[in-house]
RNA sequence: GGACAGGUGGCCGAGUGGUUAAAGGCAGCAGACUGUAAAUCUGCCCGCGCAAGCGUACGUUGGUUCGAAUCCAGCCCUGUCCA
């Protein structure tokens, strides 16, 4: 609807998606991508732009959304960026560290090792970053170790030339939602049931048939393994609603503490319990100055 | 009506005389967060209190005991089986 009333005064806009999620071509349905005809004509990018065998990390993402911005205000036009991957657009405004690709080798080598030897690991090799992280974060730990082991460098070397960030060359109209935790809880668990509904079953089906790597981002989205569960017969249909749900609100909890803290204190954080289509379009309209 | 089994904190579920406000899990709340982020991790979690601590608590009533969620009896309820 920004879309519409910014054309409505002259001005075309783009909406370019910043979930990471919907940035798989796999999970239509399940990323609550939106419809044709949700997009009412108006040009989307980076909407299922990833095949589910390629992983997309946050960088990746980043550079593409730097590209794809800046060929939408070249062509005059206005990028909006919609979604809730705060890393994602934290990397696309304030850089990332220029780490090189990790060694393919060191990488399988790493992330074969149970989290206690890890850890011990980079206690040895990089105590101070480990002496930042909690002994169980299975994932940091990983990253941090396999950095080390395949730049020779600590992590926090590399981090300290952040790079890449576009928040300096554009101006910026943030607004994030936060609404009634929870009235946000009872449309989670409606959004399970209008998933499965629109066929996310069968979506779940074949994006198993591909028999990926089961730790690709792709298979990791909420839902997938709740009802790949029911697919093979694990658990009844009811289950698999139940554990869907309580995972999209177990997300939706994480996401406002990420939400309210994270980003810039200067960023409006907008509070509301009318999820009417219209109240919200009402407060981000008020917000941009469009009304 | 009878025989077994069982009733534990919002839920699931350990615990069979003291070291138990009661393991663990879930849910909930709060927080962290630079290359898998819809991920990963941390803390709190009976009430009051900053705390020491106090008060309540293991279906219910009563009993045994220095001391009971734990032992005994009655009652209520649930499940399975027999009638």
């Amino acid at each position: 609807m920004l879309a519409q009333e910014l054309e409505r005064r002259g001005r075309r806009a783009v909406l370019v998606n910043a979930d990471s999620s919907q940035v798989y071509a796999d999970l239509t349905i399940l990323s609550a991508r939106p419809t044709a005809e949700e997009m009412g004509g108006i040009e989307h990018r980076l909407f299922g732009a990833w095949d589910g065998a390629q992983g997309c990390s946050a960088a990746d993402w980043a550079s593409a959304a730097r590209e794809t911005v800046s060929d939408i205000q070249a062509r005059g036009t206005v990028p909006i960026l919609v979604g809730g991957t705060g890393l994602y657009i934290r990397t696309l405004l304030d850089g990332i560290a220029p780490v090189p690709a990790i060694d393919p080798q060191v990488r399988e080598d790493v992330r074969a090792l149970p989290v206690e030897q890890a850890y011990a690991a980079l206690l040895a090799e990089d105590p101070e970053r480990a002496a930042r992280l909690a002994p169980a974060d299975t994932t940091r730990i990983a990253r941090a170790l396999e950095v080390v082991r395949s730049t020779g460098k600590p992590i926090a070397h590399w981090q300290a030339m952040t790079t890449g960030g576009i928040a300096g060359a554009v101006t910026l109209f943030p607004a994030i939602l936060l609404p009634e935790r929870q009235a946000l809880y009872a449309r989670c668990d409606l959004r399970f049931v209008r998933m499965i509904e629109r066929g996310a079953v069968a979506e779940v089906e074949a994006l198993l048939a591909r028999r990926l790597d089961p730790d690709l981002p792709v298979m990791r989205a909420i839902g997938v393994a709740e009802l790949a569960g029911f697919a093979s017969g694990s658990w009844p249909l009811e289950q698999a609603i139940v554990r869907g749900s309580q995972a999209t609100r177990n997300y939706a909890k994480r996401q406002y503490t990420w939400l309210r803290h994270q980003p810039p204190a200067p960023w409006p954080r907008l509070e509301f319990h009318n999820f009417e289509r219209s109240h919200i379009e009402d407060i981000l309209l008020r917000i941009f100055g469009l009304t």
